[in-house]
RNA sequence: GGCCCCAUCGUCUAGAGGCCUAGGACACCGGCUUUUCACGCCGGCAACGCGGGUUCGAAUCCCGCUGGGGUCACCA
């Protein structure tokens, strides 16, 4: 494959919020393409609305991308032949681009204040019919343009459609073919001077050879508008495949506001990116075999836009959950200890974090709670390992269930079991389990009866890791303390 | 409302005219396992939106309806 022919697709965030997952799925597909054909993977950044660009969300957006695992070849940060990857960059372009429309008669000045268009709108919806920008007989000239100007109108440049029908070749929904009386003259100039969407959008593709265009479906209405001014401003037209979106369970687009659907978000509770992304992949997308569990580099050989759905898909957190509590325990402990060191680096408020444990103890937590569907269930399981023994809460039912029952069943186990904690050593995973073994046979007495009290008095819940691997992590000596607070001070 | 797109279990989906008594996964419901909680294992429930065609035969093709979504910005 020579360089003209080399697959090159973009993903291309405006920086007005973090990567919420229905963008993170548009750059999965990307690069999955690039990867695949063995072409070139650009993130361009589209900050042409000075109104919302969010500051700060730049950065986030390319720690999202490089946590999701997706890497690209030329763009923001990594640089390339056609840096630089910012829009607000490369305004010089986008003017030129106007010049030349203006010069040709492709595009033209207008004048409109929003209030005039607005009610132009509200006329042709009372009417019933569909609002068309009325295109001047003659186009204004420089020298109007000026007028308009001193007179305080705002000044924005449309873009003459050609008045022919425009048929989309879309890799995923087929052909599309918009009527030409369905296009009006569109901006491509704000009143402020800069590139609307449309324009520097097309002309960055344009400039940055991007021969395959993959975005989501609410992007196929405006293609033509796209493939119009490609013609005009003598760009190629590059394949398209417009994705289906991502719903949230009530079945409306995903939006940055329904609730916490940004990629950092999902991190932050505590998934894996190898999850993230792979149940990214089958929304919208399907290996078609009856399998789902997928690295990106088996996807990355699998995939192909022909499987792509065309339907809208639900995210269901459900099922997100099930594939973590999957990967995390199919993960190499390697790995596994690295996104658990990375939790624990974004969560620093939690007990784990604050223990500064170092990495065999992380390795043990990680052992102990094998079966964990998320990193903050080993906070929640053993958490209360690393707290001080005085913080340690009671749980009033546990106590009531486990200590209190029977007379106290559970306190007089405690209290014939201290002096034989006492004696224990050395203090390991083998002496203990002789030490309650002994006791339950001479007791006559179950596991239940024995370990229950044990767990409440060490960790103030019936819930811990098994009751052996809790108390060797705890040691001797909080053991001990534990228990003989739980005998003084619960009732 | 105009235009465009879509339509298989609650959800993600397999299915490209007979292999479908419609398969898998999640969720849900039982059971098993078990020193707690999880994990795991076994089983069960559960779908081709409706109506017309085409065909010997339709989840698969065509039309209509209904339903859902997107889009109609000086946002991307």
């Amino acid at each position: 494959m020579n360089d003209a022919q080399a697959l090159r697709v973009r993903f291309a965030p405006s920086p007005t919020g973090y990567l919420h997952v229905g963008g993170a799925r548009t750059a999965l597909f990307n690069w999955l393409l690039a990867r695949k054909a063995g072409g070139r993977f650009i993130v361009r950044i589209e900050d042409t609305d000075t109104d919302r660009n969010v500051e700060g969300a730049i950065p986030k957006i390319i720690e999202d991308l490089r946590w999701l695992g997706l890497n690209w070849d030329e763009g923001i940060e990594v640089g390339g032949p056609h840096a630089p990857y910012l829009q607000s960059q490369r305004l010089d372009l986008y003017r030129a681009a106007v010049t030349k429309l203006l010069e040709t008669g492709q595009a033209y000045y207008a004048f409109d204040t929003s209030a005039e268009l607005e009610a132009m709108r509200e006329q042709a919806m009372a009417e019933k019919r569909n609002f068309r920008y009325p295109r001047p007989e003659r186009f204004p000239d420089e020298s109007d343009m000026q007028q308009a100007r001193a007179a305080g109108k705002p000044v924005v440049v449309r873009f003459k459609m050609p008045g022919e029908d425009i048929t989309v070749h879309d890799e995923v929904m087929g052909q599309v073919t918009i009527k030409a009386d369905e296009l009006d003259d569109f901006i491509i100039v704000k009143a402020d001077g800069m590139p609307t969407y449309h324009l520097a959008n097309v002309t960055d593709d344009g400039e940055m050879q991007i021969n395959f265009v993959v975005r989501g479906q609410e992007f196929l209405a405006q293609t033509p508008r796209h493939i119009a001014l490609q013609r005009a401003l003598g760009y190629p037209t590059p394949r398209y495949a417009h994705l289906p979106l991502i719903m949230d369970m009530k079945g409306r687009k995903l939006s940055k506001r329904d609730g916490d659907v940004e990629v950092f978000s999902f991190r932050q509770a505590g998934y894996l990116p190898e999850t993230l992304v792979n149940f990214i992949a089958l929304l919208g997308w399907s290996p078609g075999m009856q399998r789902e569990q997928f690295s990106l580099s088996e996807i990355v050989e699998v995939f192909d836009t022909a499987r792509v759905n065309r339907a809208n898909a639900k995210f269901d957190r459900d099922k997100l959950l099930a594939f973590n509590t999957d990967y995390c325990a199919s993960l190499g402990e390697d790995r596994l200890l690295e996104a658990f060191t990375d939790w624990l680096s974004i969560n620093p408020d939690s007990s784990l974090a604050k223990a500064n444990l170092d990495e065999s103890s992380r390795r043990t937590l990680l052992h102990v709670n094998k079966g964990f569907r998320l990193f903050p269930d080993i906070e929640k399981k053993s958490g209360f390992i690393y707290l001080p023994d005085e913080a340690i809460e009671y749980d009033p039912q546990a106590v009531k269930k486990v200590l209190a029952k029977n007379d106290g069943e559970g306190f007089a186990m405690l209290r014939m079991l201290l002096p034989q904690i006492e004696a224990t050593a050395p203090w390991t995973h083998e002496t203990l389990e002789a030490l309650i073994a002994n006791v339950c046979q001479s007791h006559g007495a179950g596991m239940n009866k024995v370990a229950q009290p044990i767990r409440v008095a060490v960790a103030g819940t019936t819930v811990s890791p098994a009751i052996y691997d809790t108390l060797v992590m705890l040691g001797k000596e909080k053991t001990l303390n534990r228990i003989r607070r739980a005998l003084a001070t619960v009732q």
